[in-house]
DNA sequence: GATGAATATAAAAATATTATAATACCTATG
DNA sequence: CATAGGTATTATAATATTTTTATATTCATC
C-alpha cells in the first residue's frame, strides 16, 4: 500500500472501530434491517443509530435502500466478515478472553 | 460477540486504524524490524513510532523483544494480514481507487 | 393539510486522538 | 565513568470523535 492508500484504509477501518458499528455490521451479517430495528437490537437511541450508519455508508461498508417512510440497511461488503473470525480468534489467543 | 467483546474488538480495530500504524504491520508482514528502521522506512518522527509501537503492542498486534541497545519488532498475529487482502479489493470496488 | 411514524441534522459538551518538541532512560563501549 | 546510539516518556496544542438533546425533514394516511 502507497501512503494515500493506508490513510484511506485507516479511515474504513476508524469506520468499523466503534463497539456499535460493529454491532451493526454483525446484525446486518444475518440480513437487512430497518434503522429502528437495529437501533432497538443494539439499544441505542435513533439519532445515535443514524449517525453511525451515516459514517458506515461513507466507506461504503453498509448500503441503504429507501421503502416508503422506512429506510433498509444491508451490508455492501460481506468480505470484511472474515475480520470477525480474526477478531474472535484474537481476543482469545492474544487478549485473555474467555469464551 | 457481546457488547464486552465488541469493546474490545473496537479497541483493536482503533489501535490498526491508522495510516503509520498500518504501515508498521504491513513492513512487519515482510519481517522483524528495528524500532529505526521503523521509522525511517515509514519516514516519521522517533518518537511517534515508539508511541505508535506502544498502541499496536497493548493490542498484541506487534511484539517486542530486546536485543543489547535495539528492539526489535515483530507481528503476534500474523491473521490480520487477511485484512489486508480484504481492504485492498474493497479500496477498489467500493471507494473509486485506481490500480 | 394536519398528524404521526421513521429518519436525519445541528449544536454543544465531554473526551480521545494526533503530532511535535523536549527531555529522560538504558546500555554498550572507550 | 563519560559518551553516544537507540528508545521511551512527558507535556502540550491542535484536532477529531463521541454522546446527548433538541429540532427538522419526509412521507403515508386520514
Amino acid at each position: 500500500m502507497v501512503q494515500e492508500e493506508r490513510n484511506i484504509a485507516a479511515d474504513v477501518l476508524k469506520a468499523m472501530a466503534h463497539p456499535i458499528r460493529l454491532g451493526v455490521i454483525e446484525v446486518l451479517a444475518d440480513g437487512e434491517r430497518t434503522v429502528t430495528e437495529l437501533y432497538e437490537e443494539l439499544d441505542c437511541s435513533q439519532s445515535m443509530m443514524s449517525q453511525q450508519l451515516k459514517i458506515l455508508c461513507q466507506q461504503k461498508l453498509v448500503s441503504i435502500r429507501k421503502d416508503g417512510t422506512q429506510k433498509y440497511c444491508s451490508l455492501s461488503n460481506r468480505d470484511f466478515l472474515k475480520l470477525f473470525d480474526c477478531m474472535h480468534l484474537h481476543l482469545r489467543k492474544f487478549l485473555n478472553f474467555r469464551d
